[in-house]
Formats: C-alpha cells, sequence, structure tokens
DNA sequence: GGCATATAGTTAGTTATGCAACTAATTTCA
DNA sequence: TGAAATTAGTTGCATAACTAACTATATGCC
C-alpha cells in the first residue's frame, strides 16, 4: 500500500468540514443581514429553478444532489413562503413541476449578486485555472462514488 | 466587473452539493455495512480524538468545524454510546475534557481502514498534486471567511 | 476586592439530512 | 390484457445543523 493513505484520510476532513461549510455559513449569513429569510438550501433549489423553472422534484433531486424527502420538505417550505407552487404534470399525473411564483423571480437579482459577492470574497488569491481543477477534481469524485 | 462571475457562483453549488455529500455518504454507508453503529459526524469527532485524546469540546469545535451546540449533542451521543467520556479539567472549571473509552480506541483500526478505502475509491484518476492543490485552495477560502 | 468582560458549555426552537416504508401512477413484457 | 417491476412523491423516525438566549467560571482592570 502507497505511504500517502493518511494523506488521502485526512482530505475528508478537509472536503466535507471546512470550506464548503464556511462558505454556506457566509452565504446564509449575507442573506439575513440583507433581510432575507431564506435558507442556503431554499436557495439551491431556488438557483436551479431561475436557470429553468417548472422542474419536477425527481429534476431537482438530480441537479441539488438532495434525496427525494429532502426535496419534499424543501418545496414544502419554499411553498409555505409563496415562493413556488407545485402543479401537477399533465403527461404523467405521478408528476409535480416546482414552478416558480413572481415573488420568487424578484428574488434572483439580489440573492445572485450576494451569491457572486460571497464567491469573490471566497476566492480571493485563487485563480481561474485552480477553481477550474477543483472542479474537474470534484466531478471526478463525484463520478467515482455513483 | 469580470465576466467570470457566474462561472464563481456556480461553484458555490459544486463545492457544497456535490463531492463532499457523496464521500460522506458512501463512508456512512461503508460503517453501515461492517456492523458500526456509528455516524460519520460521530466519526470525525473520534478521529480527531485518535489523534490527540481528551480535548476540550471547544477544541474540537475548532477541529472540527462545527460550532458549539453541535458538538455538544455530538458528544451527547456518543457518551450514550459509550465511546467518549467528559472529563471536569483541573485547571479550569468550565472546561469539559473529552476522552476515548476503550470502545472506541478499538474502533480506531477498523474506521481508519474503511476511510482510507473509501478515499481510494473517491479518488481514482486524482493524483497527489491535484489532491494538494484542492487542499491549499480549501485551505485558502477558508482562511478568506474567518 | 469587585465589577465588566470574555470564555466554556448547555438548552430551546426551527430547518435539514438519511433511511426505510409507504401510496399512486406508469411502464414492461409474457 | 394484466401482473410485475419501475418511477414520483410523501411520511415517520433519528441525527445533525444554525441561531439566540442562557448558566457558570475565569480574567482584566480600576
Amino acid at each position: 500500500m502507497p505511504n500517502n493513505q493518511f494523506k488521502r484520510g485526512e482530505l475528508y476532513s478537509v472536503i466535507n468540514g471546512m470550506a464548503s461549510t464556511a462558505v454556506a455559513r457566509r452565504l446564509q449569513k449575507n442573506f439575513r443581514q440583507s433581510g432575507l429569510e431564506i435558507t442556503i438550501e431554499q436557495w439551491s433549489v431556488l438557483y436551479h429553478l431561475w436557470k429553468e423553472d417548472c422542474l419536477s422534484q425527481q429534476e431537482l433531486c438530480n441537479r441539488t444532489f438532495r434525496d427525494k424527502p429532502s426535496i419534499t420538505r424543501l418545496i414544502d417550505n419554499l411553498e409555505k413562503q409563496k415562493l413556488v407552487k407545485r402543479m401537477p404534470s399533465k403527461s404523467d399525473r405521478r408528476i409535480n413541476l416546482v414552478c416558480l411564483t413572481d415573488a420568487a423571480k424578484e428574488l434572483q437579482d439580489r440573492t445572485i449578486d450576494l451569491a457572486n459577492q460571497t464567491m469573490n470574497e471566497a476566492l480571493v488569491g485563487v485563480n481561474k485555472e485552480e477553481i477550474e481543477l477543483v472542479k474537474l477534481v470534484f466531478q471526478r469524485v463525484y463520478d467515482n462514488l455513483t
């Protein structure tokens, strides 16, 4: 066995504990300070709907890397806040299409700006090539495990 | 404003949703299949105690990147499972030292092997230099935000 | 010495996650 | 055509996350 085993084990705690948590916390804090009452998880659902509205819950699972119960409850909460609405699909009666309300559409510009601003803060001293490499590594890790 | 803004926003969902979740899920699954009844979060606390036993809860917060209430409850659950024990510090009566039990010490080898094995699966096609760069980028992101 | 401040840890409330078991609609294929 | 298998979504249960408010101990400083 190679002697880099420990370093690999170490990477787990780096990946899972640190940067992603720090980014999520900061973004959540920025939302709160701007008077936005949404959680970072709810935002990540809206983010995908802004790119393409009226997705099925299953499609949201795929795009946000969450399981079905998580999406069910995120949509429940977003519906309570009147940010999305479940619409029955006409072609397949099992499917709920999740569609944005006008209120959600108004959130888009404000939150995307905050997110970009947060990522700019987070990525000071990190160049484009490094970002691309991180994304590539993560894609490979994801593909290896799924 | 540079035109790589969108890419930076994009990175958030990559970082936060994908690889870290996939690794954690796989490791949790491997624990379960080996008959280990611990969660991945509990393991990450034990992991730091194996490196240095009898840390304060605050020190565990720092090392695992969790907040105090999270550590309080993780330690509660680990104590219920008789894997750690809270010991009052002699020098400072505010402090609980969290110490491993013999049962926890026996878990170490089995789980570290599983973790290394999981990371080896996860990191197929990723070389040492790429791993080092990812760690460096994450450290920088963390430092930028804290 | 004694008051203000800081630090360690706990508790309460809300949201989110993972898993397993469930219902309902759809597809497959003999 | 119709039974079996698949797919979309929900519900229940346990654990974990963040915030805010709390108690208790320790430190700083006049």
